[in-house]
This record gives C-alpha cells, sequence and structure tokens, in this order.
RNA sequence: GCGCGGUUAGCUCAGUGGUAGAGCAUUACCUUGACACGGUAGGGGUCACAGGUUCGAACCCUGUAUCGCGCACCA
C-alpha cells in the first residue's frame, strides 16, 4: 500500500464503514453457538441531533460490542430511536404554526397524527445516520422504534395487564399541569428551580369580632380568589381561640360577601414560625393546600384554567388574564384596599416544566396513575449486587428514590403517543356486558390477547364501563356498541420501559429473547436513572418474570455503565441556548471519526462529569497521524509481513518492547473490564507513542541503518508483531484507521476469515504472553530494567548538551567508561539516540578538569567540551542539585534512623529505603566530584 | 434540611498507605530519511484547611471551608 504522509479520515471511514455493512459485520446470530454479548441502545429521540452527550454515550457502547467482538462473544447491539411524546409534538407543532399558521386544533387529531408521522418519515432517521458516521457497530438490521406496530402491542399489553391487577387506575389528584403543552406530568419531569419572587402579606377581617384581623403570607396572591379557608395551627396560642369563625375573603369584590366568607381551620400541617403562622388553603391550585382540603372536608374551586390564565371564577377583573400578571393586578388591588401590610423580596423554589421550561401548575384532574409493579424485586437485584451500577455510588440514589416512591402518573394530554387502551361508556348501574362484547373478550383471551372489562360507579348513580384491551378486533365490537376511547396517550417513558424486552419481540419466546436477554450492559447517563433505568428494571421483573420466559432472573441488563454529564470547559452544561455545545459531526469532518472518538475517551473517566475541549479531539487527531506514520516507517522499510520472530536475533531493545506490550495488553484489558475507558485509553497512549516510537522505532533504526539483513528483518518482525497486536488493542477505540492499517499493512493477509481475515473486527483480541513465550523470547523483569536504564542513560546524556549550550541536532563525540562490557549494539543505540557523532568506550579514560558527565548503573558518560563551559553557571546548576539530593538523602535517613521504622516496616520497604539511600549518596558524590573539579 | 461527589502543576484530570504523575499550556533548542498533527531537554505542586490513627498519610478517620449534583421543602 502507498501511505500517504498525513492520515486523512475522509474517505477511508466511509470505505471501512460501507465494507462493514455490506459483509453484515453487525449482525447478531442468534443461533450462534458463541457466548452472547448484548446492549440496547438509550433510543435517542427520533427529534434529536447527535450532540457530544451522544458521541460519549455511543462511543462507550461501541467500544463494549466490538471489544466483546474480539473476544469471542456474539454481539447484539440493538439500535433504535424513541417517539419521544411531548418533544415531538412539540417541535411539529411550532413548525405548523410558523408554516401554515394553524395549530394542531386546526388540523384535528387525526391529520395532525399524519404531519407527525411524516415528520418522523423525514426527519426519524437524522440521528441514526449521524451514529453510522461515528462508526457505530449497531445491528441495523434490527431496528426499532417506540411506535412500531409490535411495539404498539406490547406497550397496550402492558397496559391492559396492569390495569387487570388494579395496579393502574384513573383518579382525580393535583398533578403537575405544563400550560404550555397543557398536559400533565410526571413528578420526575418537573424540574425545582430557584426563583426570586416576593412574599406578601395581606390582613382580612375575622366575622363576628370587634376588629380582628389575620394576616396571610403568600408568594401566589393570585389564587385568593381560589382559597377555601384560612389555616392556622391548632397549638399556636396566637389564634388557636379563633379556629371556627370565619374570615371574608377579599376576592373576588365582585360577588356577594356571603360567597367569600371562609372559615378558620385548624391543621397542624401549619408552621407558626413560618411567615405569619396563617395560611390561605387553596386546595384547586396547591399540593399541600388539597391534603389540608381533603383532612377538613373543603370545597374545590378552581381558578385557574389549563393554559395558565384565570377562570371567570376569579371574578370579572382576572377572567382571562394570565397568572403572573393576575398576580400583579391583586396585590395592586390589595395596596389599594389597604390590606397589604408587607411586600417582601423572597428566594424560593418554583417546579418547572422540564420541557416547556414554565413553571408547573398544579391542578385537580381526572388522570391514569401506575403502582409500580416489583418494587422489592428491583430494589433487591441492586442491593444484593447481582445487577451491578458503575460508579455504584448510583445504587444508593436508585434505593432512595426507590423508597419514596409515588405513583406514576402516565396520561398525557397529548396527540402523538401510544393511546390509552381504554373504551368506555356510561351505563345504568346493574347493566350486564352485552353479549357480543363478552364474546370479543372471550375470543381475544383464547387468542392469547388481552381483554378486561371493570365497572366503576359513578357518583350520579350511574356506572362507567371500561374495556381494556390489546384486541384490535375486541375494542372495535366496543366501538359499534358506542364505547368511546381515551383521548389521552400515554407518557413516553411507558414505552420506554419495555425496551429490552418489547425490542426482541416479547411477549413471545423467541430466539433473540433467548440469546440475548438478559443484556449485558446498559450505558446511559445518570440524568434518566428514574426516567428510564429505575422503570426498565421493574418491567424486567414484572414481565420477564413469568413462566414462559423461564429465565433464570428476569432483570434487563446485568451492568449498568452512568457516564458523565458533558460540559463546557468552564464546566457549563452544554446548552442550546449557550451556543457551548459542539457539533460532533463538524469536529468529525475536521479531525475524523476517531480522533473525536479517542479525544473523548480519553478525558472521560468514569464517573466524572466531561469538560470538553475542542484540544481533546486534536489530541486524538495527532495521536492517529502518529500511528498512522509509525506504520508507514515499517512500510518504508520495505519487506514482506514478518510474522515469525527469531528469538535467537532478539536484542535488547526488542526484549523491552515485547515485555512493554505484554504489560500493555494486561492493562488496557483490565481496565476495560472495569469500564475505565480513559484509564485504558491512557495506558494505550502511553505504551505507543512514549514506549514504542519514542525509544523502540528510535533504537531500532540502530539494526535498520545496518547492513545485517537477518537482523533487519527480525526487527521488521518484531514491529509487525507489536504493530498487529497495538492496531487490534485500538480497534474499539478508533475503528476506522485500524481496518485501514490492519489491511493495508497487510496483517489481515494469513487471517483465517473469521479471525481478522476479512476485518480486524472479528481479529482476536490479545493475549499476554504465556510463559513460554516469555522464556522463548528471554523476557525477564531484570532484562527490562537494565534496558530502561540505559534509556535513563541516555536522557541524561542528552541533557548534558545544556551545560554547554549544545544544540540537539548537533553531533558531537560523547566518551564513554563502562562497568560492564558493552556489546555493539547496544552501544550503537546509544551513539546514535544521543546524536553522537562518535563514542568511544575507554574504560581508563581520565577526563579532562570540568568534563560534564553522568555515572549510572552501566557506567559513566562525559561530554567532552572543550572549554565550552560556564563554569559559575554550571557551577550553581550542580550547587541547586546538590541541594535537592541532599534534601532526599535527609529524608530518607530520618525514615531508616526511626526504630520504630526499620522495626515495623515489611523487610522489602525496608531494603528499598536502604537501597534509595545508597543511590543517591552516589548521587551526591558524583555532584560533589563535579563541583570539585570545576574549581581552578 | 438529608444524601452523594469534588477540591492534587497555569488548565483538565490520573493516582486508595511506602521517592507526587499524564495531557494541554509554557521555556530553550532542533526542520535529522516515519510523523512539526513532529523531536530533545527543562521549569512548574508544603496534594483546600485543622485535628487524629500509623513507623510512615494525597490516600484511612473526625471536623471545617468551598464548589457541584440529587432528593425533600414553609404557604
Amino acid at each position: 500500500m502507498e501511505i500517504s504522509k498525513a492520515y486523512d479520515p475522509g474517505v477511508v471511514e466511509e470505505k471501512w464503514y460501507a465494507f462493514w455493512l455490506q459483509n453484515q459485520f453487525f449482525k447478531a446470530d442468534e443461533n450462534s453457538a458463541k457466548p452472547a454479548y448484548s446492549i440496547v441502545i438509550p433510543p435517542p429521540n427520533v427529534t434529536g441531533m447527535l450532540h457530544m452527550g451522544h458521541v460519549l454515550n455511543n462511543t462507550i457502547q461501541d467500544i463494549l460490542s466490538r471489544k466483546a467482538r474480539m473476544t469471542g462473544h456474539e454481539v447484539l447491539w440493538l439500535p433504535g430511536t424513541d417517539h419521544a411524546g411531548i418533544a415531538t409534538q412539540m417541535m411539529v407543532e411550532r413548525q405548523l404554526k410558523k408554516e401554515e399558521k394553524k395549530s394542531r386544533h386546526d388540523l384535528g387529531r387525526e391529520a395532525f397524527l399524519e404531519k407527525v408521522w411524516a415528520w418522523k418519515e423525514k426527519h426519524g432517521s437524522i440521528i441514526i445516520n449521524q451514529l453510522k458516521k461515528l462508526g457505530c457497530s449497531c445491528d441495523w438490521s434490527r431496528e426499532r422504534f417506540t411506535m412500531d406496530p409490535e411495539y404498539s402491542r406490547c406497550v397496550q399489553r402492558v397496559f391492559v395487564d396492569l390495569y387487570r391487577q388494579d395496579l393502574i387506575y384513573k383518579g382525580r389528584r393535583m398533578v403537575n399541569w405544563c400550560p404550555v403543552s397543557q398536559t400533565a406530568l410526571s413528578d420526575e419531569e418537573v424540574e425545582m428551580k430557584p426563583q426570586k419572587g416576593f412574599l406578601y402579606h395581606f390582613k382580612v377581617r375575622v366575622l363576628g369580632m370587634e376588629d380582628t384581623w389575620l394576616t396571610i403570607a403568600t408568594t401566589r396572591p393570585e389564587t385568593i380568589p381560589g382559597d377555601t379557608a384560612v389555616a392556622v395551627n391548632p397549638k399556636d396560642t396566637r389564634y388557636a381561640h379563633l379556629i371556627g369563625k370565619c374570615v371574608l375573603r377579599p376576592f373576588p369584590a365582585d360577588i356577594p360577601e356571603t360567597a367569600r366568607t371562609i372559615p378558620i381551620i385548624g391543621d397542624e400541617h401549619v408552621d407558626f414560625a413560618f411567615g405569619t403562622g396563617v395560611l390561605k388553603v387553596t386546595p384547586a391550585h396547591d399540593k399541600a393546600d388539597f391534603e389540608i382540603a381533603r383532612r377538613h372536608g373543603l370545597p374545590f374551586l378552581e381558578v385557574i384554567r389549563a393554559d395558565g390564565t384565570m377562570d371567570s371564577s376569579a371574578g370579572s377583573a382576572l377572567a382571562g388574564m394570565d397568572r403572573f400578571r393576575a398576580r400583579k393586578e391583586v396585590v395592586e388591588a390589595l395596596r389599594s384596599m389597604g390590606a397589604l401590610t408587607e411586600e417582601k423580596p423572597y428566594d424560593h423554589n418554583v417546579g418547572f416544566s422540564q420541557r416547556a421550561d414554565v413553571p408547573i401548575e398544579p391542578r385537580l384532574s381526572e388522570q391514569w396513575f401506575l403502582k409500580y409493579p416489583a418494587l422489592e424485586a428491583s430494589r433487591l437485584c441492586v442491593s444484593e449486587g447481582r445487577m451491578r451500577f458503575h460508579p455504584d455510588r448510583w445504587a444508593k440514589v436508585y434505593e432512595h428514590w426507590l423508597n419514596n416512591i409515588q405513583d406514576w402518573c402516565i396520561s398525557r394530554q397529548l396527540w402523538w403517543g401510544h393511546r390509552i387502551p381504554i373504551w368506555s361508556k356510561m351505563l345504568p348501574a346493574g347493566q350486564t356486558v352485552d353479549g357480543r362484547l363478552a364474546e370479543a373478550i372471550r375470543q381475544a383471551n383464547d387468542a392469547g390477547d388481552l381483554a378486561v372489562i371493570k365497572t366503576i360507579p359513578q357518583p350520579d348513580g350511574q356506572m362507567r364501563m371500561e374495556l381494556a384491551t390489546n384486541s384490535e378486533a375486541c375494542s372495535k365490537v366496543a366501538l359499534v356498541l358506542g364505547f368511546e376511547q381515551d383521548p389521552d396517550v400515554l407518557d413516553t417513558w411507558f414505552s420506554s420501559w419495555l425496551w429490552p424486552f418489547a425490542t426482541m419481540g416479547w411477549p413471545a419466546k423467541t430466539g433473540m429473547l433467548q440469546k440475548f436477554y438478559p443484556t449485558t450492559d446498559l450505558v446511559t447517563g445518570p440524568d434518566i436513572l428514574f426516567f428510564w433505568v429505575a422503570r426498565m428494571i421493574m418491567a424486567g421483573y414484572a414481565f420477564m418474570g413469568g413462566k414462559e420466559q423461564s429465565l433464570p432472573d428476569p432483570m434487563p441488563f446485568r451492568n449498568v455503565y452512568f457516564t458523565g454529564i458533558i460540559r463546557d470547559k468552564q464546566g457549563r452544561k452544554m446548552s442550546k441556548t449557550l451556543g457551548n455545545s459542539p457539533d460532533p459531526l463538524v469536529l468529525i469532518e475536521k479531525y475524523g471519526a476517531d480522533a473525536l472518538r479517542f479525544g473523548t475517551m480519553r478525558s472521560a473517566p468514569l464517573g466524572q462529569d466531561v469538560l470538553f475541549d475542542e484540544k481533546d479531539v486534536e489530541l486524538g487527531r495527532n495521536f492517529c497521524n502518529k500511528l498512522w506514520n509509525a506504520c508507514r516507517f515499517r512500510q518504508m522499510q520495505g519487506g514482506a509481513i514478518q510474522d515469525e520472530i527469531q528469538p535467537a536475533l532478539l536484542n535488547s531493545d526488542d526484549r523491552w518492547i515485547l515485555s512493554s506490550l505484554n504489560t500493555a495488553i494486561r492493562s488496557v484489558t483490565l481496565a476495560l473490564n472495569e469500564y475505565q475507558f480513559s484509564e485504558a485509553a491512557a495506558a494505550l497512549y502511553r505504551f505507543f507513542w512514549s514506549e514504542y516510537c519514542d525509544w523502540y522505532l528510535e533504537a531500532c533504526k540502530a539494526v535498520l541503518n545496518g547492513n545485517d539483513a537477518d537482523r533487519k528483518a527480525n526487527s521488521c518482525a518484531v514491529m509487525d508483531f507489536i504493530l498487529s497486536h497495538v492496531l487490534r488493542l485500538f480497534h474499539p477505540f478508533l475503528p476506522f484507521i485500524t481496518e485501514e492499517l490492519w489491511h493495508g499493512m497487510g496483517y489481515s493477509a494469513d487471517m483465517p476469515s473469521n479471525q481478522g481475515g476479512a476485518s480486524i473486527m472479528s481479529a482476536p483480541w490479545p493475549l499476554p504472553l504465556n510463559e513460554d513465550e516469555m522464556e522463548q523470547f528471554g523476557l525477564s523483569q531484570t532484562a527490562f530494567d537494565l534496558t530502561s536504564s540505559k534509556y535513563q542513560l541516555i536522557t541524561q546524556g542528552r541533557n548534558l548538551r545544556r551545560i554547554g549550550n549544545i544544540p540537539s541536532g548537533k553531533k558531537v563525540k560523547y566518551v564513554f567508561k563502562p562497568v560492564m562490557a558493552l556489546n555493539e549494539h547496544d552501544h550503537e543505540v546509544i551513539r546514535l539516540l544521543l546524536n553522537a557523532e562518535s563514542l568511544p568506550v575507554q574504560p581508563d579514560f581520565t577526563p579532562p578538569k570540568g568534563t560534564p558527565s553522568v555515572k549510572t548503573n552501566w557506567g559513566e558518560l562525559f561530554l567532552p567540551l572543550e572549554g565550552h563551559i560556564d563554569k559559575a553557571a554550571e557551577k550553581a546548576r550542580l550547587q541547586l542539585e546538590l541541594g535537592k539530593i541532599e534534601a532526599e538523602i535527609l529524608k530518607v535517613k530520618q525514615k531508616l534512623e526511626n526504630p520504630g521504622f526499620v522495626q515495623k516496616v515489611p523487610p522489602q520497604v525496608l531494603q528499598e529505603h536502604q537501597q534509595r539511600l545508597v543511590d543517591w549518596q552516589a548521587k551526591m558524590k558524583h555532584v560533589q566530584e563535579s563541583i570539585d573539579n570545576l574549581q581552578d
């Protein structure tokens, strides 16, 4: 192959991705005899565009998948997208408004949904294509969407099943209402944000008492028209005597006083230290007040409408006004009637709709709720360690959430999503199920579908008959009989929580489920621990635990890896509004996908947020280029691939790099097994750059510049050995460039097709050398250390140039006074790497006075400078060094003189310290001599 | 308020009891036959603070400060 000077990722990446797809290397075979490894992708929103969070997330999944393939696993990485109810609907609504100036209501439900589907068809694959650019090795033949027909049937089935068990019920409750999206939200979708507001005090007259007033503190005066009581703590001596009396509510001012006379009640909930100790009770617009009202049988008075504007019940002055505008109006009105006694700035937390970013309005409404199933099993699998969280501190957060769990509000007043599979009809009490419907229900159940009917008595004496079914035939009969389907749809997460098995053909016992469930790893951000991870665990235990699946453990995954959150280099969250979120595709264009992957992984330690800096990607690009050029260097030596290393011809540097490779294989494998991706990347980086390129390749040139063809060939064999291992170790991180070089260097040529012959993807993951191989190659710690100290000698020798201000590029003469026999190879390596013109070996060398030198266990190295030395400067430098050495000696001496130390410390540590003292003392002696030599 | 995590070189971070590390940035030198997206050699840190345990603490314990996150919140 002809290798260019710099690596150009663009063409290479496209070529190999197409190649992988064409050869179906990503495809999972459920009939394979290999052990299974599986991941289901956290499905990105169909509205999504690839951002740095996706890059982090999916690179990790790809690394895990590719490594698993190389270690001989049958890998399923199952991709797909999420319909993302609110987000998608809002996006299409916005577009509709912009382009056609219409609302969804103008179109009607059906026509609007057609629009959304059309939008999904057009844009839904954008993020999928972006993942392909990143190199993701997903099995695209199994791509799923949470609103696929089969998937939707799973959602319905689960709903009906839970409904049958009375775990799903309809209730009129206080919910988190988003006035912009105009739907209920779950508690998890509400984000508390600190807000600057005001705490207002206003007074109301106590009826039937002479000049007695109560002062009430509130942050929400606009809800005064909805107050149906005033509460005080019964233990509060200031007010207890007033319980049972009434006060006059100031608003709405245009209704008779009798209609706004409200009682003073006593309730333990009231904190008499807060505000004035008097609480206004607005049962329809506050969660706590709702509970108080229930305890005291107070009426509920709604004064704010679904869209966040004031209802006519709030009085004609406020009707139709936005809630925040109304707040100001009410304050002014109180002020003008002289009732406002205080108005002071107040910081407090307000719940915001996560999606629409506006304050939530607690609102009384009828919604569907779910009592979470399988709570205990879900808790135990983590606390008992059968399912492991990485890092495991998230297990505590998970447990805490489970222990404080509230029923899940699962209905949404949206159109885009899974419509609730309930059909109902009002009937006179006592009416039985129509025969045709009863027959349809029987048939549905016989066919393996679910159909359940319930009757719910109504306050007016009628009853509501509810059919829950996932059978289309059955629901059609109900429609004919005048039943109507519930208009709401389900929370998006009510479909996502089934992802690990609904994507694999559940409820049937499919080959795919048998092979790949439970999945091995889940990789996701901690921000969706409650939304998604926890609920998937429950769904696993609730629906995969039955006899029909016959699983030893129905858990959905064995390991959960929580990524950090990607922030910018100032530590701020990436966001569109801040404009600090780089477009990964631009980065891929500029630096290459491998560079982006490597840079991201290198800076993303387990369990920490990632401060992203484009410099990291630049580092990745530089690294790819280094890899490219190291291979180019091997290529330029010519010759065929050398796959036979001749042990007899190995030199000290060959042995050193083979030992080093062995260490690298161990540490990279270990790090990956422990999900320490940044550690694995750093270990590879260090091995390849600092050890292979900086030392081995440079030392290699001693052989390659020579004339011994056998030894040259053997050096090439070692290079090929190292490179073929390095490429495989790097493949999970850098899939494209490693594939290109794997083929380009010819390493694929001799391999069986399914073991690296066709693609590096299927090449075996490198194993450390076994003892036989170590012995055959003559590798040992002693030999390794000896060569390491040779390199230390070289570094120190190069440093000598500074003394005479000799440029590193200038060839000079060094003299070596060895302590042991120096073989020809080592001699040449030292000479070459010192960039020495010559390196005479003179065992009895007597240097001219003041010649700079270093002393090592290989011997003493001199740089004769012939009077080029600034003696004063050199002396000062040596004095400084002497000071440092003395400090070190003092430290070690103090330890060794401490009787406690000598008695208690392990012998090995003691010996280390003693050796250290000897070394430092030798060094001190040498430096002292050098100083003495500088004296005239 | 409760819980969790962080505080180590100018920056971003490794380092879990035995000589303080990496990358970037920085200084000097080098365009040498793989690579300037490069090479060589440097400089730079009383490991937030205070106690304690230990022969020995960046590391273990206690407390404090500070930053961040999660949960719960008093209207």
